[in-house]
DNA sequence: TAAATAGTTGAACAATCGTTCAACTATATT
DNA sequence: AATATAGTTGAACGATTGTTCAACTATTTA
């Protein structure tokens, strides 16, 4: 396939491109990459991660802090447990859920900083 | 409103609430930062910030690189115009988009080293 | 064992999103 | 001036998303 049946541009920079083609990753890395970011891209999504970066907390907390029903609630967390920024433990009839690792912090603080200028 | 009225739950742990209550940014934060993550939380949009690492390009490069047409290109790189996450210059008939600063480049970094692991 | 509470789940809904298409502007070439 | 190319734009489309609702499971309490 030519750039031209591509992009219908007959002016492309073809040493720049071919560099870049070079230093891209696979496609399922990028996929990987904006689901993870995904779990960032909702507000919801992103108070539970900040909420629980101060302490664990369960469902009814987080419904309680954040204003929202329960079932609204699960949903989220059950899509945060999937990609693993998440874990959990059960106590009696709660659920507390924390943050899986410390790499939640470190994207929300760098998203802050770029936000903060 | 009680906590009742918002998770009909009557357990919830109100000192882990009220702290997290403490160091919750404001609502705009939230939504600034999750419209941030937006841009980051699609493959095509990743695969031209990852490419505009290496070196400027116009809209055929990206095009031409990516397999797409220029208007989908085009559509994307005015979000991420707007999210100041890309800037451009014209010279002649071509536009040369390139990254603003390198929050981008540190936050795809993060992401993939999440994903690594 | 029956009732109450915490949490999960799937279907449904409106809202948002990404690409396509066609029409457009702007610059360069003849 | 006419043509060609690079890029942008808005409407339209199907696909995905987030919340609600109702029904469900599981644990605790009486």
């Amino acid at each position: 396939m030519t750039d031209e049946t591509v992009c219908q541009c007959e002016t492309v920079h073809e040493s720049a491109v071919n560099q870049a083609k070079e230093s891209m990753l696979a496609e399922d890395d990028y996929v990987a990459l904006s689901t993870l970011y995904k779990m960032f891209a909702d507000p919801t999504r992103i108070k539970v991660l900040h909420a629980l970066e101060q302490s664990e907390m369960c469902v009814c907390d987080l419904a309680s802090l954040l204003v929202m029903t329960k079932s609204a609630i699960s949903h989220q967390l059950k899509a945060l447990r999937l990609l693993d920024l998440v874990k959990f433990r059960k106590e009696g009839q709660n659920v507390y859920y924390s943050l899986a690792d410390d790499h939640v912090k470190q994207i929300i603080d760098m998203g802050l900083e770029h936000i903060n200028e």
